[in-house]
RNA sequence: GCGGACGUGGCGAAACUGGUAGACGCAAGGGACUUAAAAUCCCUCGGGCUUGCCCGUGCGGGUUCGAUCCCCGCCGUCCGCACCA
C-alpha cells in the first residue's frame, strides 16, 4: 500500500525489516556464489585478517561475537578497497575439557569435540561472517597435526628441541602434569590435590635460543598495542650483567670446592657485599649437604614451601650458614659468608649470588634478620657521603660510588663498567675471574603434558638406540581412539598395545613416547596452515606462506598477550630456520588489536544465588531501576557489572539474540557505544537501540529510493542537494579512516549522523523538487548503504536492492569520495577575548589575517568584552579560532 | 613491592593529541499521532543564577594568549609481573 505525498509514492511506515526472512537469504547468495573463497594466485594486494579462532566448547558467547564482527568488518571494507582478503576459520580443537567431558559423560574426546564444532560452525554461520570455510581446519585432525610432527623432527634435527628434567607440578590424584594456572593455592584445579613438585624428563622448545631476537624485534611491532608489547618485553626479562667466579677459603671447603660462580647486575656494589647466597638445589649446597645433615634438613624444609604464589609472597627469608667462606675478588684478606638462602632460585643466572644489603631490598631483609650489617656504597644526590646509612629500605636510586676503593666518585655505570673491565682482565686458573652475560627471564618452552587429548609426540624410545624420532614416512602418529577415561593417568601410557612398536633404526622391540603437546603448540602455526589448508604433504609451501604472513590485521583477547603470541612468534622463526617459511623478521602478526570484554551486570535472588538476565525483569520509576523475577516476581539484587561468565549466570546467548533481533543488530551492538579496546556493558536497552536503528535504516532507505527514483545524473546545484552531498562524503571520509583505525565506535557515530543528515533533507521542509536533488539522494543512499556494509552486512545488501543497484554490495568497490565536498568556502570561528570564547565570526575559508582581524574587532561583542582597551596580540589559527589578548 | 593504563553529564562515550568540552547513542522529562498501547515524529536534557554571564574534564599547583591534552605533587580504579639478583 503507498500514499501520495509531495509528489512522491511513499511505501507505509508500517513496513518492517524482517531480518529472521532478510539474513538467511542473503547467506545462502553469498554462498552460491562462494563469494568469500580465497584464491592464492589472485593477481590483486593482499590482506590477511585474522581473528584468534575460537575453542569448541560448543557454543559461542558474546566475545566470540565482538571480536568476529571487529574481523569482519575489516575482512569486508578491505575487500571492498580492491585487496585480496584472506578471512579463515579454524578450531584450536584439542585440550583439556574434552577430557574432562570424557570423565563425566562417557563421551569420546573426538566425538565430543566434532558435536561442538559442528554446533559452533553454525552459529558461526548465522552470524553472516564473510570467512572462507574451504580453508577451515581442526587442530585435532590427523591432516593437521601430522604437519605439526613432522616439524616437530625438523625441529629437533636443527636442534631446536630438547630434552631434559625439569621442576614440574605433579596432581597425584590425576597423575598429570598441571600448568601453573592450573595451580590453585598449592591444589590441582580439579582434583583439589595437593600439588607436589616433581623432576621429569620433558621435551622443550628451545625458545631461549631466539630470547634475543625476540625481545628486539618487539622494536620494530608498531602496529601493536603497546601494552602487548611491554607484557612481553618484561616476560623475556633482558639484563645485562656480569659472571663472577669467586674463590673460596680452601680451610673451609669440606668437599675441595675451589671456586663459586655468581651472577649480578649491580657489580658496581661489589665493596658492599656482606654474603653470598646459593640457591637449595645448587650443586654445591648438596654437596655440602651430604656431610652436613643440619643442612639437608633446612635444604628439604626450603622444598616443602609450596609454589603458590601466596606462599612465596609470605615466606620469610631464611639461610643456613655452610660454614664456607669466599674471598673477595679485589681483596685476599676479606672474606664473606657463603649461605644458602630460600630466596634464591636455581634456574636464574647460575643460582648463586653475593648480596649487597644496602642496595637490595631482598639482601637487607636477609642481613637484619641474620645481623651481618650493611655498608651504602652509592650515596643518593644531595645526601652526605658521611652520613648516608641504610636501615630498613634499601637504596637502588642513582648517585655516586662511595665506600668502594677505587670506584669512588663515579657513577653506577662507570663503576660497573670499571669493576668488569678489572675482573675481566684478571685470570685464575687460566680463565678471566668475570665475563660479561645477558641473562633472560625467559625460561624453555615445556610442551609435554600426560594428556590423551593433544597432538601425539613422535618419539620412539629404544634401550639399544635411545631417543628415535618416528620417519617421517610414518606420520602421523596417529591417536589411538579405543581409550578409556574411568582410570586417572594418561590413557595413552595404558594403552594395551597402542605404544609398543618396533625401533625404527635397530628394529628392537621399543616404546612409543606417550606425552602428547602442550596446545599451545597448535595454535602457534594454524595461521600459516590457513594460507595452504589441504596441502598434503608439507605443513606449509614456503612460497604461499611467505606472500600471505605477516598476518596483517591479527585480533583477538589481551589474555593471550603473552603466551600464545609469543610462542607464534618463536614458532614463525624455527619454520624460518627449517626452511618451511622465509617470513620476514620472522614476526607472524603485523598488526595486532586485543579487544575488550563483554560484561553484563549480575542479579542474585534474596537466597543469594544467582540469576541470570532473561530471568530477570527491570522495572524503572524515573530515577531508581529495580529488579524482579520474571516468573515469580520476587525482588532481585542488581549487582555489580562483570564479565560474562556461567558461574555469575550473567551470559547473554548470541543464539537468542540473533534469533529475536537478527545477526545485524548483534554485530552493530558489538561494535559501537565503547571504544573496541575497552569492556562493552551489554545492556538490554542497548540491543533495542541497535535494532530500532535498522528499522530506521531501513525506513530511510526506502524514502530515499523513492526520491532517487528520477534521478537523471545531472549534477545537484541547489542547497539541499549539496547538503545530501556534503553529508555522504563526510561521512565517507569519516568511516573509512575510523575502519582503518578500527575505531568502530566511531564509525557507528559517524552513520548515525549520515542518517540524521539524510532524515532533514528528507522532512519536506519546502518544494521537494530542485534541480538534481534525485540525483544527490541517489549517490548518498547508495554511499550510506555501503558504509552499512562491513557491519550490517545482510541489512545492506537487502537496501542495495531497495536501491536498485546492481549485483551485491559485498561485490561492489569502496565508492570514490569527492574530496572537494569536504571543505566548505567559509568557516565559523570562536572568537575569544583573553581566552574566553565572547562570539563567533564567518568568514572565507582562506580569508587573510588583516581580514580577520578587522571583522573580529568589528563585532559588538568582542568590542563589549576588550572594555576599550586596545589588542595587544591576536592570534589567529587558520580554520580553528581567534584569541584576541588586551 | 615493581611496571603500565585509566579517571569527562544520570550512563556508554566524542573532542582532528594545545584551539568552541560533551559529537553520537542509551536513559529520563515534555509534546504530537492513537479509543488505548506499541511503533514513529518533534522538543528539552552538565551545574548555578539575576537570561546574560559564572562555574565545570578526580584533587592541588605550574607552563601558555589558550590545557581534557604538556609539566610537578597527591587521591582513586583497573591490569600485568611477582623473591629473576
Amino acid at each position: 500500500m503507498t500514499v501520495l505525498l509531495d509528489g512522491y509514492a511513499r511505501t507505509m511506515r508500517s513496513e518492517r525489516y524482517n531480518a529472521k526472512e532478510a539474513e538467511p537469504k542473503w547467506r545462502q547468495v553469498w554462498n552460491e556464489h562462494d563469494l568469500f573463497a580465497t584464491k592464492n594466485d589472485d593477481p590483486r594486494p593482499k590482506y590477511y585478517v585474522l581473528e584468534m579462532f575460537p575453542y569448541p566448547s560448543g557454543r559461542i558467547h558474546m566475545g566470540h561475537v565482538r571480536n568476529y564482527a571487529m574481523g569482519d568488518v575489516v575482512a569486508r571494507y578491505k575487500r571492498a578497497r580492491g585487496f585480496n582478503v584472506l578471512h579463515p576459520m579454524g578450531w584450536d580443537a584439542f585440550g583439556m575439557p574434552a577430557e574432562n567431558a570424557a570423565m563425566q559423560n562417557k563421551v569420546h574426546p573426538k566425538e565430543w569435540t566434532y558435536a561442538n564444532i559442528a554446533s559452533m560452525r553454525s552459529q558461526l554461520q548465522s552470524m553472516g561472517l564473510s570467512l572462507d570455510w574451504s580453508r577451515e581446519i581442526a587442530t585435532c585432525d590427523p591432516a593437521y597435526y601430522k604437519h605439526q610432527q613432522s616439524m616437530f623432527v625438523d625441529f629437533l634435527k636443527a636442534g631446536i628441541v630438547d630434552r631434559k628434567t625439569a621442576k614440574v607440578n605433579w596432581d597425584p590424584v590425576d597423575q598429570t602434569v598441571l600448568a601453573n594456572e592450573q595451580v590453585i593455592d598449592g591444589r590441582g584445579w580439579r582434583s583439589g590435590a595437593l600439588v607436589e613438585q616433581r623432576e621429569l624428563t620433558q621435551w622443550f622448545f628451545k625458545i631461549t635460543d631466539f630470547a634475543q631476537d625476540l625481545s628486539d624485534k618487539l622494536d620494530t611491532l608498531d602496529r601493536w598495542p603497546e601494552k602487548v608489547r611491554l607484557m612481553q618485553r618484561n616476560w623475556i626479562g633482558r639484563s645485562e650483567g656480569l659472571l663472577v667466579r669467586f674463590a673460596l677459603a680452601p680451610e673451609t671447603t669440606p668437599n675441595g670446592d675451589s671456586e663459586l660462580e655468581i651472577y649480578t647486575t649491580r657489580p658496581d656494589t661489589l665493596f658492599g657485599a656482606r654474603f653470598l647466597a646459593l640457591a637449595p638445589d645448587h650443586p654445591l649446597a648438596r654437596s655440602v649437604a651430604e656431610t652436613n645433615p643440619e643442612l639437608a634438613a633446612f635444604i628439604e624444609e626450603c622444598k616443602r614451601v609450596g609454589t603458590a604464589q601466596e606462599a612465596i609472597d609470605k615466606a620469610e627469608k631464611l639461610g643456613f650458614d655452610t660454614g664456607i667462606r669466599a674471598v673477595h675478588p679485589f681483596d685476599p684478606s676479606w672474606t664473606l659468608p657463603v649461605y644458602v638462602a630460600n630466596f634464591i632460585l636455581m634456574d636464574y643466572g647460575t643460582g648463586a649470588i653475593f648480596g649487597c644489603p644496602a642496595h637490595d631490598q631482598r639482601d637487607l631483609d636477609f642481613v637484619n634478620k641474620y645481623g651481618l650489617g650493611n655498608t651504602p656504597v652509592v650515596c643518593p644526590p644531595g645526601q652526605d657521603p658521611a652520613t648516608f646509612t641504610v636501615t630498613d629500605t634499601a637504596y637502588d636510586g642513582e648517585g655516586r660510588m662511595i665506600n668502594s676503593r677505587f670506584l669512588d666518585g663515579m657513577t653506577i655505570e662507570a663503576a660497573k663498567d670499571e669493576v668488569a673491565r678489572r675482573l675481566e682482565s684478571e685470570t685464575r686458573h687460566n680463565r678471566p675471574v668475570a665475563e660479561r652475560k645477558v641473562n633472560f627471564r625467559l625460561r624453555d618452552w615445556g610442551i609435554s603434558r600426560q594428556r590423551y587429548w593433544g597432538c601425539p609426540i613422535p618419539i620412539i624410545h629404544c634401550d639399544e638406540c635411545g631417543v628415535v624420532p618416528v620417519p617421517k614416512e610414518q606420520l602421523p602418529v596417529v591417536l589411538p581412539e579405543d581409550v578409556s577415561f574411568d582410570v586417572p593417568g594418561n590413557p595413552l601410557d595404558r594403552h594395551p598395545t597402542w605404544k609398543h612398536v618396533s625401533c625404527p633404526q635397530c628394529g628392537g622391540k621399543a616404546r612409543r613416547e606417550t606425552d602428547t603437546m602442550d596446545t599451545f603448540v597448535d595454535s602457534s602455526w594454524y595461521f600459516a596452515r590457513f594460507t595452504d589448508p589441504h596441502l598434503a604433504d608439507a605443513p606449509t609451501d614456503p612460497g604461499v606462506v611467505d606472500h600471505w604472513l605477516p598476518v596483517d590485521q591479527y585480533i583477538g583477547g589481551i589474555e593471550h598477550a603473552i603466551l600464545h603470541l609469543l610462542y607464534s612468534r618463536f614458532f614463525t622463526r624455527a619454520m624460518n630456520q627449517t626452511g618451511h617459511s622465509n617470513v620476514r623478521d620472522g614476526e607472524p602478526f603485523a598488526g595486532l588489536f586485543t579487544q575488550g570484554m563483554v560484561v553484563h551486570e549480575t542479579y542474585k535472588a534474596s537466597d543469594g544465588t544467582w540469576v541470570q538476565p532473561s530471568e530477570v525483569r527491570i522495572e524503572s520509576d524515573g530515577s531508581q531501576r529495580r529488579a524482579v523475577h520474571v516468573t515469580t516476581g520476587a525482588p532481585v539484587t542488581i549487582g555489580s557489572v562483570e564479565k560474562m561468565s556461567k558461574s555469575k549466570k550473567n551470559t547473554v546467548d548470541p543464539d537468542d539474540i540473533i534469533a529475536s533481533y537478527g545477526a545485524d543488530t548483534a554485530r552493530w551492538f558489538m561494535l559501537s557505544d565503547s571504544p573496541p579496546e575497552r569492556d562493552v556493558i551489554w545492556t538490554e536497552e542497548g540491543v533495542q537501540g541497535a535494532a530500532r536503528f535498522v528499522q530506521r535504516v531501513w525506513r530511510l532507505v526506502s524514502e530515499i529510493a523513492e526520491r532517487s527514483g528520477a534521478a537523471d545524473g545531472a549534477a545537484p546545484t541547489g542547497p539541499r542537494g549539496t547538503a545530501v552531498r556534503k553529508a555522504a562524503h563526510k561521512a565517507l571520509a569519516a568511516v573509512g579512516e575510523d575502519v582503518e583505525r578500527l575505531r568502530f565506535n566511531r564509525c557507528v557515530a559517524h552513520l548515525y549522523e549520515l542518517a540524521n543528515a539524510l532524515q532533514e533533507q528528507i522532512n519536506p521542509t519546502g518544494p521537494a523538487s530542485e534541480p538534481g536533488l534525485a540525483e544527490a539522494f541517489r549517490e548518498a543512499g547508495r554511499i550510506f548503504v555501503q558504509l552499512l556494509a562491513p557491519m550490517m552486512p545482510h541489512l545492506a545488501e537487502e537496501a542495495w536492492q531497495v536501491l536498485g543497484q546492481d549485483g551485491l554490495v559485498a561485490q561492489a568497490s569502496w565508492p570514490k569520495l569527492d574530496p572537494s565536498l569536504l571543505v566548505e568556502d567559509t568557516v565559523t570561528l570562536p572568537v575569544q577575548v583573553n581566552g574566553k570564547k565572547r562570539a563567533d565570526v564567518t568568514v572565507a575559508r582562506d580569508a587573510d589575517q588583516a581580514t580577520i582581524e578587522a571583522t573580529v574587532l568589528s563585532l559588538d561583542a568582542v568590542q563589549k568584552a576588550m572594555e576599550g582597551k586596545p589588542a595587544r596580540k591576536f592570534i589567529v589559527v587558520p580554520q580553528r579560532i581567534v584569541n584576541v589578548v588586551v
